[in-house]
DNA sequence: AACGAGATCAACCGCGGGATT
DNA sequence: CAATCCCGCGGTTGATCTCGT
C-alpha cells in the first residue's frame, strides 16, 4: 500500500497542547463536527497534524469523557474484557462509557497488570502464572480465561485452584467460541421487542461509536438491561467468535 | 530541602486496512 | 486491479508527578 506522510511535519507543533489550541479545536469541532481530520488543522488554524488533533479530541477534549479514577467495577470489567479480547483497547473502551482506549491501555499497563500479578495471574494469558509458564501455547483470546466475580482469588490462585483448568472457573458463562457464518440464533437478551440490533450491538458493544442503531435508541446505553453490564451479551449464551474479530 | 527512583499519562509513531480513485 | 488516501489502532516514549530516603 502506498503511503504518504500524514502531515507536513516541518510546520506542525508537537508535544503538549496549549489552552489556546484546545479552545480552537473545541470550537471548530462544535461548529463543524468531527471528521476529515486531515484537513481540520488547517481549517481550524492549528499547526498540528490531523492525527494529533483527533487524538487530542478523542482522548481529552470530548465532552462525554468521564475523567477520574476507575471504579472497582470498571477494573473487573476491563480484566474480563481483556481476557476475551486481548489488547483490543478500542473494543474494551466501547464497553466502558466515557473511557478512551488510550486511558484504558494506560490504566491496564500501570494498575491492572500489577493487580493481576499480585493475584498470581499472568496478565497476558489470564491464567495462573505457574500454569501459564507451562502452557506456552495459550493465547490471550481464550474466553475460558474469564472467571466469575465470586471466584476471584483473594490472594492469588493458590492451592488446588491454581492447578485447575481455567475453564472450570466459569461454567455458568457457557462460553463457546466458534467461527461461523452469521447466526440466526442470537441470544435472546440481545433482541428488543422483535426489533433487531445492529451488528455492533449484537456484540454487546452498545456504547461503541460504531453502533448504527443508537439513533433509533435501541442499544444506546450500557447496562440497558437495568442490572449492570451484560458482559458482551454473554448472559444469553453463545458468543460468536466473529465478535472478536477486528477489521 | 534535595535528590533519585518509580509511577503515571498525554502524546507520538508506524502500521493495517477500508474506501476511493 | 493497483495505487492512493485517510482513519483508527496498538505499542511506545518521554515529560511530569509522587513518594521514599
Amino acid at each position: 500500500m502506498g503511503r504518504s506522510p500524514c502531515c507536513e511535519k516541518a510546520h506542525t507543533n508537537k508535544g503538549a497542547w496549549t489552552k489556546e489550541e484546545d479552545d480552537r479545536l473545541i470550537s471548530y469541532i462544535r461548529a463543524h463536527g468531527e471528521g476529515c481530520w486531515r484537513s481540520l488543522p488547517k481549517a481550524a488554524g492549528l499547526l498540528r497534524c490531523g492525527k494529533s488533533c483527533r487524538l487530542r479530541w478523542i482522548n481529552y477534549l470530548r465532552p462525554d469523557l468521564k475523567r477520574g479514577n476507575f471504579t472497582e467495577e470498571e477494573d473487573e470489567l476491563i480484566i474480563k474484557l481483556h481476557s476475551l479480547l486481548g489488547n483490543k483497547w478500542s473494543l474494551i473502551a466501547g464497553r466502558l462509557p466515557g473511557r478512551t482506549d488510550n486511558e484504558i491501555k494506560n490504566y491496564w499497563n500501570t494498575h491492572i497488570r500489577r493487580k493481576l500479578l499480585n493475584r498470581g495471574i499472568d496478565p497476558a494469558t489470564h491464567r495462573p502464572i505457574n500454569e501459564a509458564a507451562q502452557d506456552v501455547s495459550t493465547i490471550s483470546f481464550t474466553a475460558s480465561a474469564v472467571y466469575k466475580e465470586e471466584e476471584k482469588p483473594a490472594g492469588g490462585f493458590e492451592g488446588k485452584d491454581a492447578k485447575s483448568p481455567v475453564h472450570e472457573r466459569c461454567p455458568d458463562l457457557n462460553l463457546e467460541l466458534k467461527i461461523s457464518p452469521p447466526s440466526q440464533n442470537q441470544p435472546e437478551p440481545l433482541r428488543t421487542g422483535g426489533g433487531s440490533l445492529c451488528f455492533v450491538c449484537s456484540l454487546g458493544l452498545q456504547n461503541s461509536k460504531d453502533c448504527s442503531c443508537r439513533i433509533a435508541g435501541i442499544g444506546s446505553t450500557s447496562g440497558s438491561n437495568g442490572s449492570g453490564y451484560d458482559f458482551l451479551g454473554l448472559k444469553g449464551g453463545v458468543l460468536d467468535y466473529r465478535s472478536l474479530e477486528t477489521k
